[in-house]
DNA sequence: ATCATTGATATGCTTTGCTATATCATTGTT
DNA sequence: AACAATGATATAGCAAAGCATATCAATGAT
């Protein structure tokens, strides 16, 4: 509609590509229906601003009032802190598998090799020449992300409800799963390790700690 | 409702307050009825991305979505940008003259004596020791605010449509008026010269920073 | 004491966001 | 070829925004 409006949804679509989240992931997130996600972001409606704030909350976006004489200098200081203007396809594709991990956590909590995992493509994220290797970025998600989706007793993984019910009774892993996983870690390592040795004055990885709903972290690059 | 809701409406009631606009003066701005102003300055409504961006856009305020991690940097710069973090008295009382002087504008473009009160007032407000003049600013403000409601033959000077209405056939002032215009401007005069004689050294353009509460003066000529 | 301004509310009415549930065409994967 | 994921669309119904118009109490100005 509006000029200012479509910056917004601009914006929300923009992020929530960065984040590797489809419509139905961000639905999930937000209780608001694909449907209606899919009307916002073609422009087709004027969105409520608890519905915004929603949405911007689930893509770690924070809705601002700047005052008009104020907004290149906010504008440079969001471009300084956010690395890249718009996302690459390889921290596309690292945040969409770091989402598959993270909804992994949410059936099997207190996995050690799901912790090395997501602990090891924060470690990605800070490589600079992440994206020469997209390739086996994308190898390695997909057998992430097929582990998610194993018939259809896991089918409704991302609602919040069935979250804490997983939580509850903690489900065991099949053996073949937990071998990919073990694979998926070795795999990652190794990429990790070829990627540093490419360069190998990089600085130690200045991220130390990761948190459990450690999605809030990812920034579109 | 939710914290980020509130955050967002008392920002736009501050800066409605910091520009000396009432409810009724905003709605005429924006076209929003009244009546909905205030449901949605006090919290009782849901109010919609477009009616957001238009009180904004009347406010001088920019909605911008902003990373989470952006955000500490961001409020410090507008923090930084915006010197007064709460309107003064002082300047509400000034903007609130501002706002008048633009509306008798509209009724009487091309009049100098308007153009130079104007400009008196904005080189007051970049005077720091302004707010110990309130009670003659308050006495210069109503002076020209009594100017804009000489019966209803100007009861709908906000209204973009009268105004476009008297930008068409100027009216002629009334000798009277154009006294007190012309009282007013010598009395902004006679003010300024006393605060910049109580204070020497003020630096020659202060030109300090921003101020949310300042009006965007230069649109309407 | 009269009158204008302000913000809060109310009412009737229309429009539209939002939900819930599906379907569909594309695309890419096995 | 079979299958899953994606984004776009559709329908029906409910709730709420939004508009227009008024009224009212409190405040302040003349």
């Amino acid at each position: 509609m509006i000029y200012a409006t479509q910056d917004i949804i601009d914006t929300l679509k923009g992020a929530r590509a960065a984040k590797g989240l489809s419509q139905r992931a961000l639905s999930k997130r937000t209780g608001i229906p694909q449907s209606h996600i899919s009307k916002i972001e073609s422009g087709g409606t004027d969105i409520r601003l608890s519905s915004l704030i929603e949405l911007a909350r689930a893509l770690d976006l924070d809705l601002k009032l700047v005052p008009r004489k104020a907004v290149p200098a906010v504008d440079s200081v969001v471009r300084g802190t956010v690395p890249t203007v718009s996302a690459t396809p390889a921290i596309r594709e690292l945040n969409r598998t770091l989402e598959a991990i993270r909804n992994l956590s949410a059936v099997y909590p207190n996995l050690s090799e799901l912790k090395q995992l997501r602990d090891g493509f924060h470690a990605l994220k800070t490589l600079r020449d992440v994206g020469q290797k997209l390739g086996a970025l994308r190898d390695i998600g997909k057998r992430i992300r097929g582990l998610q989706q194993t018939g259809s007793n896991l089918a409704k993984w991302g609602s919040p409800i069935e979250q804490s019910k997983a939580a509850h009774h903690e489900a065991n892993i099949p053996a073949e799963h937990l071998q990919a996983l073990r694979g998926a870690v070795s795999a990652v390592q190794n990429l990790r390790n070829r990627l540093v040795h490419t360069q190998p004055w990089q600085p130690s990885p200045p991220r130390p700690a990761y948190r459990l709903d450690d999605v809030g972290e990812d920034e579109d690059g």
